[in-house]
RNA sequence: UGGGAAGUAGCCAAGCGGUUAAGGCACUGGUUUUUGAUACCGGCAUUCGAAGGUUCGAGUCCUUCCUUCCCAGCCA
């Protein structure tokens, strides 16, 4: 039970350590769950959770269940469902052979609740849902026993009996727990157990049409499955006494236990629900696996690891206060994974032309280029260099500001991989923009090192005019320039970047480029991480996504410089 | 004004009564560099929400106060 990454325990481990030490966990084997309800697509928010149970199964030599919570079939689709278990898989993650669904329980669920009618631990209530409400009080006021509180015994066993075989419309009829209409706790107050529901569900179909509660349906799960720590978020704190109560029923063996921690918040982003189906529905992003959605088929088609992901999980740590992290500590994590696998290429986004005039027409020679200067046995490959190159743009300037030591009349940089150049004259268009610059080469400088050792302070990368393919790139930046999209306003919209995407049709990659494909993880020399798209890339059209920019303390000097 | 939780740097986060309050991100100086990247070295809390108290000694214990979050679905 060593703690390999020579972190502090977060206080989950310490339970769990301090449970195993002192034999509270049968079998010294730890069980936990990852619960989530099929009703949507996983976002980053669910990694942590995902992280946290898979992740204390594997680190204590215990298990993790995938538990698909289908208690509401109005809701939940087999999509979903088909969406969670990629997802996961992607994370790296495996929950074995069994995939749990709380449907599985279904009959067991509904021979408890008849046991807890039986034993007039359980009611069936008319009353509806306004009233109901009514009769729950508020927060600061107690609530009141509803008529059928005391309803007898048989008639709550006919009733329910009724209700499941669908002699009833929905909402005519609850099964309601018998506790504590007085509780401070609103959930204390003779919480539902089953409602009723015609509604297809995705596993059992038509079979039911009552379904069973989360507070009632969790607990038990996680008892049947022999849950040892049941880990939530948070906001289900309240429903501890609840959770109590249902594995506190009699003739459950097994008690697990619930023990909530803080969700991930990360600034700049939105995790809700509902706000990120209202941009996919109106078209403000391509879909739920747009590059820029904070779900998981998003950051994935965007270029980010799983690992990274992992990894900026578990600097963030597991703690009970409700915390806001920065999206830099995820960028960083992800620049810190990409640098060491990412292999390097060149690609020219914003064209500029190069003519070496002392270059001999016609002639091509190829260079060799590493493609990965952190890991040498990443190989490397060809590049083709030829008498007209491109460059970017901004890597030239005519009349260069203080402390830019890239391309400038009479000054010499290098062009990675290949050769010192030096530029001697710019030709301009008839509206006064550069057509191209002129350059000499130092035929000595071959590599990229001259025998005199003199050094260049710039190098830029390029491309061959003649060799170069085109590519479309698609720069990605964050979808919301607010940290805290729509607190100004009060809409989230008016915090959209409009700037999140900016496509350029016709970027200049090198050769090499056309072998890249999604899932191979690229780094633009100096432009940045970027991954060919997963939906739109093809030999005929090659599509880059923009993972996320390098570092880049150029341009930040330059603002400083009012630049 | 009911109940449940949480407050340590710009953002996370260790700390569990005893030398100068870990670490990471961000920021910032510098070195190296065939990516203005990476790497490396340095700086960055006399103070822990506030005020009192206990103690030889308090971020850690006690009291009061303040702030923030969650809860009134037949959602999860």
């Amino acid at each position: 039970m060593e703690n390999k990454e020579d972190r502090p325990l977060n206080f989950i481990e310490k339970i769990i350590e301090d449970d195993l030490k002192e034999g509270r966990v049968p079998d010294n084997k730890i069980v936990t769950r990852f619960p989530p309800e099929p009703n949507g697509y996983l976002h980053i928010g669910h990694i942590k959770a995902i992280c946290i149970n898979f992740g204390l199964a594997e680190k204590y030599g215990g298990t993790c269940h995938l538990r698909l919570d289908d208690t509401n079939p109005a809701k939940e689709e087999q999509e979903y469902i088909d969406s969670i278990k990629d997802c996961i898989h992607w994370l790296g993650f495996d929950w074995g052979e069994k995939t749990y669904y709380a449907s599985d329980y279904y009959d067991q669920l509904f021979d408890i609740a008849v046991r807890l009618i039986k034993e007039g631990k359980a009611y069936v209530d008319s009353l509806s849902p306004e009233e109901m409400k009514e009769y729950r009080g508020t927060l600061t006021e107690a609530g009141k026993n509803s008529p059928d509180r005391d309803r007898p015994i048989e008639e709550n066993l006919d009733l329910f009996m009724r209700m499941k075989n669908g002699e009833f419309p929905e909402g005519a009829y609850t099964l309601r727990a018998k506790i504590d209409m007085a509780s401070p706790n609103i959930n204390m107050r003779d919480p539902a157990l089953y409602r009723i529901k015609y509604a297809e569900h995705p596993r059992t179909g038509r079979k039911w049409c009552i379904y069973p509660m989360y507070d009632y349906t969790h607990p038990i799960s996680d008892a049947i499955e022999g849950i040892t720590h049941s880990i939530c978020t948070l906001e289900f704190e309240d429903h501890r006494p609840a959770y109590d109560w249902a594995t506190g029923i009699d003739g459950i063996e097994h008690t697990p236990h619930q023990y909530e921690f803080a969700r991930l918040n990360i600034n700049y982003l939105l995790m809700s629900k509902r706000k990120l189906l209202y941009l996919v529905n109106n078209n403000y992003v391509t879909g739920w696996d747009d590059p820029r959605m904070p779900t998981i088929a998003g950051i994935r088609r965007r270029g980010y690891s799983p690992e990274s992901m992992k990894d900026f999980v578990q600097r963030v740590g597991v703690a009970k206060v409700e915390s806001v992290v920065d999206y830099s500590l995820m960028e960083f994590c992800v620049r810190e994974d990409l640098n060491k696998r990412a292999k390097r290429l060149m690609a020219v986004l914003d064209p500029l032309k190069i003519i070496i005039d002392n270059y001999p027409e016609g002639q091509v020679e190829y260079f060799d280029a590493e493609n990965n200067p952190e890991d040498p046995s990443a190989g490397s490959h060809k590049v083709a260099f030829t008498r007209e190159l491109y460059i970017e743009k901004e890597d030239f300037m005519e009349v260069p500001v203080k402390g830019y030591h890239r391309l400038y009349p009479g000054n010499e940089i290098r062009l990675k991989h290949a050769y010192y150049i030096t530029a001697v004259s710019v030709e301009k268009n008839e509206d006064g923009s550069i057509k191209a610059v002129h350059c000499t080469y130092d035929p000595a400088s071959k590599g990229g090192t001259t025998a005199d050792g003199r050094k260049v302070k710039g190098t830029s990368h390029w491309v061959s005019a003649v060799h170069s393919v085109k590519a479309e790139v698609r720069q990605y930046d964050k979808l919301f320039k607010a940290e805290n999209p729509g607190a100004a306003t009060g809409n989230y919209l008016d915090d959209l970047n409009p700037e999140s995407l900016i496509v350029i049709p016709e970027a200049l990659v090198e050769e090499e480029a056309r072998t890249a494909k999604a899932g191979e993880y690229l780094q633009f020399i100096r432009n940045g991480y970027y991954m060919a798209d997963s939906r739109d890339s093809s030999p005929e059209h090659i599509v880059f996504n923009r993972t996320v920019t390098l570092k880049d303390s150029w341009s930040k000097m330059k603002t400083k410089m009012g630049l």
